[in-house]
DNA sequence: CAACGGACCTGCCTGC
DNA sequence: TGCAGGCAGGTCCGTT
């Protein structure tokens, strides 16, 4: 479910529910996310008041008064606020109870998210350390783009979802970026010149701006933090078209596969 | 160092 | 109707 968009609709939905309230308890019902859930999360979080809200790639950074809870959502997690009493539902594995009656409660079927306590600077932690810039960032241009890709093989596409190279590009955006660019997404990243880099940095920004405007891409059943839905995917053009006509030149889009990911891409317009 | 495949999970959709 | 198989938005890690 979340790419970069749906993480910080998510942040900005929870931010006026959470921010400045303490927390009561923690309830971890099933403690095998990703990585474990740590065993002291509520002796740590008890009793901390929650400052801000922060996000870095898809993380989001909840930051208390004596350190950051760090929260990905994987694939299929979500968080949203709920009363107090609020019976869970199957995949609901953790709550967080709000000073004032409510819950913060993640859901995760997969289990492919996890939460990590740090109690130094986040930007230090090992996952983040190695980040690429943020894509709405002042350090994410064309020329950034090309510097990196100098003599590199792989896939333009791969290229761009690399989280070293830059963050919280997924499937998706990456896909809807390129036919932006009019780049074939198999093309090496060497082998795309500094204006072709420079549009598609501008395509990354704009995809991704459009996308948190709209409130973030739904496939399945994505919920912003006021559990309101996103409605971007009215608006995509190549990704999950597969058959049907490019919406600029009207050739059918074309399905490949890259690794394991499958591709969208107009045979016609992207080169 | 770069590139690739495997791994982690469950739900949902398709087709037999 | 039931069931097997394939596929899904992420990203870390080990191997080549």
């Amino acid at each position: 479910m979340p790419e970069l968009p749906e993480v910080e609709t998510t942040r900005r939905g929870l931010c006026p529910l959470l921010v400045g309230r303490l927390v009561t308890g923690v309830t971890v019902r099933e403690p095998r996310l990703r990585w474990p859930v740590p065993d002291d999360l509520g002796t740590v979080l008890t009793g901390q008041a929650l400052r801000g809200i922060g996000r870095r790639a898809k993380y989001l950074l909840f930051q208390m008064d004596a350190g950051t809870l760090i929260a990905h959502l994987g694939m299929s997690g979500s968080l949203c606020v709920v009363d107090a009493g609020t019976p869970p539902g199957p995949h609901d594995h953790v709550d967080i109870a709000i000073e004032g009656g409510t819950l913060l409660r993640l859901r995760d079927p997969r289990r492919f998210g996890s939460l990590h306590w740090t109690a130094d600077d986040p930007a230090g932690h090992p996952l983040l350390r190695e980040l690429g810039p943020e894509p709405l960032g002042d350090a994410f241009d064309g020329r950034y783009l090309f510097r990196r890709s100098r003599g590199r093989r792989v896939a333009v596409k791969a290229f761009l979802m690399d989280s070293h190279i830059v963050v919280g590009v997924g499937n998706i955006y990456a896909a809807e970026a390129l036919f932006a660019a009019g780049i074939h997404p198999a093309r090496a990243a060497g082998r795309v010149g500094r204006e072709r880099y420079e549009r598609l940095a501008q395509a990354v920004r704009s995809v991704l701006a459009a996308a948190i405007q709209a409130g973030g891409t739904t496939l399945r059943d994505f919920k912003g933090g006021d559990g309101r839905p996103g409605y971007f995917q009215q608006t995509l053009s190549v990704y999950g078209r597969a058959g049907k006509p490019c919406p600029r030149c009207g050739t059918a889009i074309e399905l490949t596969r890259q690794g394991q990911r499958a591709t969208c891409h107009c045979p016609a317009c992207q080169r």
